[in-house]
DNA sequence: TTCACTGCAAATAGTTTGCACATAG
DNA sequence: CTATGTGCAAACTATTTGCAGTGAA
């Protein structure tokens, strides 16, 4: 799926940075690798802090909240609210959308493809351009129905 | 569109809670007058207790919250996530779908039949059943793209 | 050297909970 | 009457912010 390997993604990330004159910090950088390496997880904001933190204690929480307004801003990493409470990030390049089970709480990558039609229906019919990258879709998983 | 006027309809809602052996209270009824009242401002949590307490002072934040987890656990209401920190419910019956521009906040209804395909791929390709009641989409409206 | 970035502590916002009193049935 | 619901205050969780020190370019 992937044409370029993920070290070269983070890498990727950090050139297009610096060459809009952004400054590339060891945060910056510590949360796209964090990101990229633990995608598959859907860990939220704290979880993911805790994890960069085994290898890098000196990167604070609120570090962490501010490194990934800074790139999502930047364009480079969306969000997701996957639970009540729970709010996750991912890099822009793994644009997915996410159903959740309401019941046992797991997460399903949802290909974009599913939302084509909505999206040109509502892009037709109403004039709207949806964001659709920070929603997930509830219900009931198959083994949970 | 409503074949039952408002009253009425939050009577009925009372009379089933009855029909359960379940209490009527005067919260109970207040936060559902409510939800029927502002049902179109999209109110957050705490802006609807605000709007119940110009009425009746005496009904607590913290019972709006717990009413309406209540009302939620008998089927009677659903909630939406409106904004980054914001959850707004509003009663079962009104199950409605809508597009809300981020820039003007304009709200579009849906017709139900934009979710159809959507709805067969996570059945099909997934197992998972949708439950979309609690999805707003955002994004911006023909004016302000 | 300089200005953006970060660590830390403290503030804030939204939501939940424990307990004693009130009230629906 | 008695179990359930509510008011209130206080706790909690997630997130944000002010400030002074640090580090990338």
């Amino acid at each position: 799926m992937a044409a370029v390997p993920d070290r070269s993604h983070v890498e990727d990330m950090l050139t297009l940075l610096r060459s809009r004159g952004q400054r590339v910090t060891t945060a910056r950088r510590a949360v796209l690798e964090a990101l990229v390496r633990y995608r598959d997880e859907h860990l939220g904001t704290e979880e993911l802090a805790v994890r960069i933190r085994r290898d890098q204690p000196e990167i604070h929480l609120s570090t962490v909240y501010r490194t990934l307004e800074y790139l999502e801003e930047q364009g480079l990493v969306h969000h997701v609210h996957l639970a009540h409470r729970a709010v996750s990030h991912h890099v822009a390049r793994d644009h997915h959308q996410h159903a959740v089970c309401d019941h046992c709480g797991k997460a399903f990558d949802l290909d974009l493809s599913l939302f084509d039609e909505l999206t040109r229906r509502l892009a037709d019919e109403h004039g709207f351009t949806a964001e659709l990258g920070h929603i997930t879709i509830g219900g009931r998983c198959a083994d949970c129905a």
